[in-house]
RNA sequence: UGGGCCGUCGCCAAGCGGUAAGGCACUGGGUUUUGAUCCCAGCAUUCGCAGGUUCGAAUCCUGCCGGCCCAGCCA
């Protein structure tokens, strides 16, 4: 994966550490972190900051730490920690013993806090949420400052230390940094720091704490606590970024990492926004995290996705602070550079038709020796029963050929079994409503491994032994949405472009006998059709493939143009 | 009309004053028992627009235009 690597163009944010390293910023050291919080899963957005975060460590050989965000525990809980950690993990990257909490720290935060109100920095402020709200002004006018902004430091410091006993009620008074109310950047208008939460158990604290800091005071605390060196964050907090720096100026602790922001990732045809994954998960939408429609790292791993895929395409698809709107083929290019070198090829029909070979012995079977990869020998071979009824696909046979192009087969016409001899269709058999249920054939017996004399037959089509066939269910997904940007449009909610079809369930679909061990994550590519991976929730008694990809289809697109 | 940020090919993205990398997509052609893969070729006289500085500007300056973010006791 990514062989030229050696002049790959670096970007912005390599660029700014390099002149930190150049200036002897840190000691030439590099820590990041991947801080998640832990109220729902990963998604592909995450994994460009994953791969941002722990690849950056591992180019300058420092240190990525993995910390939960988890000052909210009101959305947070155990199962998504874990999650969170099962995929980090899976993408291929490693924390070593750095695995920490925001909430490790609340002690140390309570402390700075202190060391804020005694320095007048920092004030508990009694105006409920509206009236905050009120106060704080809007973007064209000023903030007025709160009736409570000039306690005494004595008060403020009783009504912490109460704050903390659970001396009151939920919403009734906050923490509140004392920056400036006129501020034209709305986060330094008096941000409140800390708030009241009564009755909620932590996933860590349980219920030690009934005060939770924010994000904003949180943050650059953890990050200077750990020693990080560099804070990658997502452009909106480009305006927290003065915050960031206020809190850190006016404690006493003695590092200050460099917040820098990059933009997020914007996928056609999917979201990316948590509440709405959420949404999709709660209402049943998709049929869980991990549904392989959904572009959470769960879902694209059921779905076949293969960690070096996620990590070439976080490669491809860059780090810049520009919008951008990701096209789908993109993340389809990076999994299918991926399976085409790495999955062994089998041949599997999805829409049964019955061929018999009237001149092939009825007791007759043939092991047939077959490569497991075209291009790469180091993948073995593995041998496929050839007998005189098979199943091809309907969509390999028309009894006229719509164009001088279709190369498939057709009544009377000669095709190339994959693997296998050339058959020419004598015969075909309809029932009383007149379809195709039948194809009677013969086979040619000179052409097993040899070219047919004095003819070229230019089809190849994939077969299956009928009488070794494994039947299964293949699911073929497409795009969840059907618009590039389900979110983008503000006047409609994004369900409206669900797409109906995203998931369309094949059954008595026949594999090669080969296929009947094979194992939950497995991927093959089914010759013709796509990349396919064994599902999940697959048994050998209820065998299930999901569809990761198709190929790259040159004939689909010629027939588009035709039609 | 407050503040912050962003505008280079359909999409992503290099470029940092010396005359437009690369990837995806697309279009031709070759090889092929996968209409796959692979190979070869093509694909921005132009960098949101308009001025200016300069021998020389995508890169510097000025002014416009367009887009994104911010008024949670969410992160």
């Amino acid at each position: 994966m990514s062989s030229h690597e050696e002049n790959k163009p670096r970007h912005f944010i390599q660029h700014i550490i390099d002149e930190d390293i150049q200036q002897g910023k840190n000691d030439g050291k590099v820590v990041t972190r991947f801080p998640p919080e832990p109220n729902g899963f990963l998604h592909i957005g995450h994994a460009k900051s994953i791969c941002l975060n722990f690849g950056i460590a591992q180019e300058y050989q420092g240190q990525c730490n993995l910390r939960f965000d988890d000052t909210n525990p009101h959305k947070e809980n155990l199962e998504f920690v874990k999650a969170i950690q099962e995929d980090v993990r899976w993408l291929g990257f490693d924390w070593e013993d750095r695995l920490y909490y925001a909430s490790d720290y609340f002690e140390q935060l309570y402390g700075f806090a202190i060391e804020l109100i005694k320095n007048g920095k920092a004030y508990i402020c009694d105006l409920n949420a509206e009236q905050t709200r009120e106060y704080r002004g809007t973007l064209t006018e000023p903030g007025k400052d709160s009736p409570y902004r000039e306690r005494s430091v004595e008060e403020n410091l009783d009504l912490f230390t109460r704050m903390r006993a659970g001396d009151f009620e939920d919403g009734s008074r906050v923490l509140r940094a004392r920056i400036d109310m006129a501020s034209p950047n709305m986060n330094m208008r008096d941000p409140t720091l800390y708030r009241i939460r009564h009755g909620v158990i932590h996933h860590q604290t349980g219920e030690e704490w009934c005060i939770y800091p924010m994000y904003d005071y949180t943050h650059p605390i953890s990050d200077a606590l750990e020693g990080v060196t560099h804070s990658l964050c997502t452009l909106e907090f480009e305006d927290h970024r003065p915050l960031y720096d206020w809190v850190l100026d006016n404690i006493s602790v003695g590092c200050h990492p460099r917040q820098i922001e990059f933009s997020r990732l914007n996928l056609q045809y999917t979201v990316t926004s948590k509440r709405k994954l959420t949404q999709l998960v709660e209402e049943g939408i998709v049929e869980g995290w991990d549904d392989p429609r959904m572009p959470t790292i769960a879902g694209l791993r059921r779905r076949g996705f293969t960690p070096a895929s996620i990590r070439e395409f976080s490669d491809r698809i860059g780090v810049t602070k520009s919008e951008n709107s990701v096209e789908m083929g993109m993340l389809e290019s990076a999994i299918r550079d991926d399976l085409n070198e790495h999955a062994p090829r089998r041949m599997a029909v999805l829409h049964p038709l019955k061929v018999v070979l009237e001149n092939y012995p009825e007791d007759k079977l043939e092991e047939l020796t077959v490569p497991n990869h075209p291009q790469n020998e180091s993948m073995g071979t593995r041998t496929i029963p050839f007998t005189r009824e098979l199943y091809i696909d309907r969509n390999d046979f028309m009894e006229v050929a719509p164009n001088k192009k279709f190369k498939r087969l057709v009544s009377g016409g000669e095709v190339r079994l994959r693997n296998a001899y050339v058959i020419r269709c004598d015969q075909v058999i309809k029932n009383e409503q007149g379809d195709i249920i039948e194809l009677r054939c013969s086979c040619d017996e000179a052409t097993l491994g040899a070219n047919p004399e004095g003819r070229k037959v230019k089809g190849v089509i994939h077969w299956v032994s009928a009488a070794h066939a494994v039947e299964a269910e293949l699911r073929l997904y497409d795009r969840l949405f059907v618009e590039p940007q389900p979110d983008a449009i503000k006047e409609r909610d994004f369900k409206e472009f669900i797409n109906p079809d995203s998931l369309r369930s094949l059954t008595q679909c026949y594999l090669e006998r080969s296929l009947a061990d094979a194992r939950a994550g497995d991927s093959f590519q089914f010759e013709r059709e796509g990349y396919f991976c064994v599902d999940a929730d697959h048994s050998h008694n209820k065998p299930i493939f999901n569809r990761t990809v198709t190929l790259r289809d040159s004939w689909a697109k010629i027939e588009q143009k035709q039609a």
